[in-house]
DNA sequence: CCGTAAACATACATTGTGTTCAATAACATA
DNA sequence: TATGTTATTGAACACAATGTATGTTTACGG
């Protein structure tokens, strides 16, 4: 048998170099302009990479942007392995914005689309909706009811994040935690 | 005297028939195709009105949007002389959606932009804090929290409404207003 | 009916989009 | 280090939307 040992899809450099050259310019732009602003054509100048490369690895700055928002949604809330409840680990979601505020405040900020936000609300009212099905009735009046307040629970704990974003992090993740925690507990 | 009474600015009719036009050729084609994607181009086309034309009166499609919804802002909770308390009056709110849902879902529903939603979430928010204001210690991070908290219910409330004009108003507004005041309560 | 002003068609320069292609450079690997 | 592979490049292209300008036509209000 020949070599099935290096079964490791080893990415080249060049296309790790792009990618995040496109990504960081992304980031930079949509916080000087506004993510609405920003053209694929201010990409590729500030990132200086040729227009055919950037439609080589992605379609929109769209694409570009959910790219590597995924990892950032999956860090956040889908494994908690530590936490014994299996509601959502806002410290851990706390914590990593503010360590990487940057790039944090680009994608959940003012400046920034509602795309990321508007799907962490989702994931958020995902969660939520589960939880509050075990704790109530099945009757289908009331199931509605109870998604609409999920969806209104999750738009909450979102805002929550992005005005906390916004006015710069004023105060503690542990505080923060705290008072998501509170607005979750007032109507499970 | 001469005839002072009529001091009424007529309103050129065409220029009425024009602003209609280009409103609810923007109204339908956000509904068909979601706001990001309609383009000026679009609209003039299905509102078949001159490219000038649109130029003479507007300078963008969101400056076309937010023409109309100033009157929508203010009819849903700035002046509300039958309540007593100065808060939201969520009943005219709801009423008013219901019986616009036409333009209220191509403003406020998942097809249209977060233009609208965020400047009604926005106009919460304030009259919130103001509340909140009143019940509570002026402590410089104590009211920064307290802003924070209004937040956070005035995404709520907005998302309960959205949600619920995308659901196509399954409840009754009387029954959303019991909904909202609840929500609002659990915070004041 | 008439003077005014809105709407019109048309043209134009500009910018961004998305695709193609041959030439070049950088890469992984042996 | 040599070699075959592959990403990147730059240029060109057709296309669509933007925003502005102009002279003409149409419809309004008085």
């Amino acid at each position: 048998m020949k070599k099935e040992i290096k079964k490791v899809p080893v990415v080249d450099r060049r296309i790790q170099r792009t990618k995040k050259l496109l990504f960081d310019a992304f980031m930079n732009l949509i916080l000087e302009k506004g993510y609405e602003e920003v053209t694929i054509q201010d990409i590729i100048d500030k990132a200086n990479v040729g227009r055919s490369t950037f439609y080589a690895h992605f379609e929109s700055k769209e694409q570009l942007l959910s790219n590597s928002h995924q990892d950032l949604g999956k860090l956040l809330f889908s494994v908690n392995n530590h936490s014994k409840i299996e509601g959502i680990d806002f410290l851990s979601l706390y914590n990593h914005a503010k360590s990487h505020s940057h790039v944090a405040k680009a994608m959940l900020g003012k400046k920034g689309g509602d795309l990321v936000i508007n799907h962490l609300r989702d994931a958020m009212a995902y969660k939520i909706l589960n939880e509050l099905k075990k704790k109530s009735g099945k009757g289908k009046a009331e199931l509605k009811m109870l998604s609409f307040t999920a969806e209104a629970t999750a738009a909450a704990l979102t805002r929550l994040l992005t005005c906390w974003l916004d006015d710069d992090m004023p105060f503690e993740p542990e505080l923060m935690t705290e008072r998501s925690n509170q607005i979750l507990a007032t109507i499970l």
